[in-house]
DNA sequence: AAGTGGTCTAGACCACTTC
DNA sequence: AAGTGGTCTAGACCACTTC
């Protein structure tokens, strides 16, 4: 760990204990500087992390504050900003037992819209997988979900079952990167309705996903559908020149 | 505006207009510092914004890339991430008229839940408004919004049925920093149906917003409420160590 | 005027990828 | 072994806020 990340670990966690409090002003670039011992980029550096976060605010020339927001809610807050590591991540702190009910898995040659959006040829092969994924046995939300077969080899029925992302970072030795998502409202289908055992009339929050590896491939297409009374979509957004 | 931001503008256009297609090498940071004349954290500073917008991945060792995206989507993509500048600016560039219809514009005590959000007590007013928002006559989104009277002073009924934004940023001198937002899909009300002129069973996006000023006051707490068949809401997620 | 954070440099050293 | 980007420093200078 770097030590930009471990002063932000620290200032956080000095925030998440009620240590400075919200509006509270932090204590000064210079101050933590000598407190941590690294010039004033580092700092800096490791500041611009909380910001991102939606921790903090800065003001030049008057200091640095914690935003006014609730504290409670920033354990899972962060996490859910950035929202890299599937499902199964979603409950991996909590007692809630997370199944998998595997529609289909399958190997097959992409639509042309799948191929498209994982530029690929239809030529290549991709997986297939449509799941429904159930918390304390309660369905939450129905995943369809396309991956090359190049890029993530060696996917069983086990992986499908249990987490695909264990998969692709635990068992390959990839790493998520990054994901461009589009978030809207639907309707479902019939076939939804009955597998997320839905009454008349409940929406669902769609969430399409395109999703790259670090090393730059795109991994996944996806499409996610939850239930709307049991599911909320997280964001934070700051001005660049922050 | 600083180098690093001239930087990446220069490089997002070079990108934007083709010059470095997707998947594509960009040129070595310390190419980039003899072509621009500056020294390599500032090439850096400069190449850590586009990977937040989406643009580009950077892999130690190997190089900075293009990432494989639709290049036709970027000129709304960065700007519609980041939304931090409402309704009216997203039509901004564009021949659409937008227009509203202001249901209520009054100053009230908040409700616990408001006062709450907004971090103030229930003895503080706030503006209240209702608008329907329209593109060329076409209603799209319903906006609930609650403000302090005491951050945002003399809003006026010509601002509600024009840009509040504009009231802030061009006549009060204040600056929209960082909106924390939770997007969920529900259906209509009866009332929010007939405003939107909905078909039956079209669901809505609904995006609950707290906004802060520059100066960390919270300044805004909406809720918008968008008709599901013409609204998407986009968002990037980067890993932080990237 | 004093104090704050922001930008930028030149350079040392490091972690990782590629060959 | 060679080449890539990442971290970090010490310090100069700047933009902005507060008094």
């Amino acid at each position: 760990m770097t030590k930009y990340e471990k002063i932000a670990e620290d200032v956080q966690s000095k925030i998440e204990q009620g240590e400075y409090k919200p509006n509270e002003q932090i204590p000064l670039v210079t101050e933590m500087c000598d407190t941590y011992g690294v010039s004033k980029i580092t700092v800096k550096k490791a500041m611009d992390l909380l910001v991102l976060r939606g921790l903090i605010v800065k003001r030049r020339g008057a200091g640095s504050f914690v935003k006014n927001i609730e504290i409670g809610a920033l354990q899972s807050f962060p996490e859910m900003s950035s929202q890299l590591s599937g499902f199964s991540a979603d409950y991996a702190n909590t007692p809630v037992r997370v199944t998998s009910v595997v529609h289909d898995f399958s190997i097959v040659s992409p639509s042309e819209k799948v191929a498209d959006k994982l530029k690929i040829t239809s030529g290549d092969f991709v997986y297939q997988i449509c799941r429904t994924r159930l918390a304390d046995g309660v369905p939450k939300v129905i995943e369809y979900t396309y991956m090359p077969i190049d890029v993530i080899p060696g996917l069983k029925k086990e992986d499908v079952e249990a987490s695909i992302y264990h998969h692709i970072e635990k068992e390959l030795g990839l790493t998520v990167y990054s994901a461009h998502r589009t978030v809207r409202a639907v309707m479902p289908t019939v076939l939804e309705k009955e597998r997320l055992s839905l009454e008349d009339h409940i929406p669902l929050l769609e969430v399409e996903q395109v999703a790259f590896l670090k090393d730059g491939r795109i991994f996944e297409y996806s499409t996610t559908r939850h239930a709307g009374n049991t599911y909320e979509f997280y964001s934070i957004s700051v001005r660049e020149n922050a």
